[in-house]
DNA sequence: AGCAAAATGTACATATGTGTCAATCCAGAA
DNA sequence: TTCTGGATTGACACATATGTACATTTTGCT
């Protein structure tokens, strides 16, 4: 049986520290995931924590592991989706905009926040942001973009989408929606088809006026 | 005779205090924003900051002080420049992505990343989005652009230099200079002339090969 | 029920940070 | 040169964090 999750009666568990962690990264930035306030959330005794990580280092590093894990594949997988058109394949990346399942905003910001400060996360960041940038220009080519060009529209897609998440707004989906169509265009230099929005809308449950 | 400017034969002065706090928000973030290690960086006993300075948070809210006065109006004042075509007006927007004196990117990230943690200076950053946005749409409308297409193009403009700051690639002058054309196509829709790219290297004494 | 492992808690040592206070230092005016 | 007030300092009190040692409780298994 695997120790680290909570299968047993236990209070505690690895998984129980590493979502408490992930909470606070997310709230307050990485400055406040600190034993001490932790064990307050979970109501557990500070040492505890002592007894499923080594130290307050293995704790981050496990946070890193699962950005890793969760955000990159998102993107890479829908700009391989298959697309009829160009702005279909972009319809396709925009699902993970709208859905938390492909690609979590606010965890990528909080682990960018913390590049700032830490130049072993500054490289993970960098790393990650060559693998989506490659992926979203190898669908621009696909589509039979040139390589500047196809490399110059990857980022602004995703810059834009990196520039959102900075920016932490909370726009409700009407408007959101609303705009797609005139992203499609910039991005891609031509109007999506309305039955590509209408399979979109569908996708994400949305229903325009 | 202002107190708070090292004119006389002291030490320390609010400036001083304030140009180590900014150095040290850019380096490492608001939370390394510490009276200790400031003190240490300067020289200077730690208490001797409290004859400056009430406490840490008024030092803090200097440092929000100055990133409002220099990093909105850049931006606006860029996007109100003269110009012929909406490719030139643009160009002159890109010069704030490129002269530090028009815009402080690192400051930008460093006030962003502490918004993470404050929404009193969340509530700061959004008004400045708002403002900024709002400028370079009415740039987009006085070149013929609807309401709508303006904005979404003046958030593509805005969002893309958001995105590269939170990315913090530093990419050489050569690169960013080849993309430039590439984005004033996609942002306005027409190619940039020659003369026009001609003017804007010589702005920034830039020389292609 | 009883044992051993798993998990928790208490106590301690240490580090780093904040802010107050009284004592002092020192540049320039009288 | 002495006076004066702006500038600087160390000592003190306190808060919060990390990590270790060891005692104690809880739980699963026999």
């Amino acid at each position: 049986m695997d120790q680290t999750l909570n299968d047993g009666g236990w209070r505690g568990s690895q998984e129980g520290w590493l979502e408490a962690a992930y909470e606070s990264l997310l709230e307050s930035g990485v400055d406040s995931v600190k034993i001490l306030p932790l064990a307050k959330r979970l109501n557990l005794s500070r040492t505890s924590f002592y007894w499923f990580f080594k130290d307050r280092e293995e704790l981050l590093a496990g946070l890193v592991a699962r950005w890793r894990d969760k955000n990159t594949g998102g993107i890479v997988r829908q700009s391989e989706a298959y697309a009829e058109t160009l702005a279909e394949a972009m319809l396709n990346v925009f699902d993970c905009w709208l859905d938390e399942k492909l690609f979590d905003s606010q965890f990528e910001f909080a682990i960018r926040s913390w590049a700032l400060q830490s130049a072993e996360i500054l490289s993970e960041v960098q790393d990650a942001d060559r693998t989506r940038i490659e992926a979203l220009a190898r669908m621009f080519m696909r589509f039979g973009h040139s390589e500047i060009s196809a490399d110059v529209r990857a980022r602004t897609t995703y810059l834009v989408q990196i520039g959102y998440i900075t920016m932490q707004s909370k726009e409700n989906i009407a408007l959101r929606m609303k705009r797609i169509p005139e992203y499609i265009a910039i991005y891609t230099g031509q109007v999506p088809q309305q039955r590509e929005l209408d399979r979109f809308h569908a996708r994400h449950e949305y229903r325009p006026d």
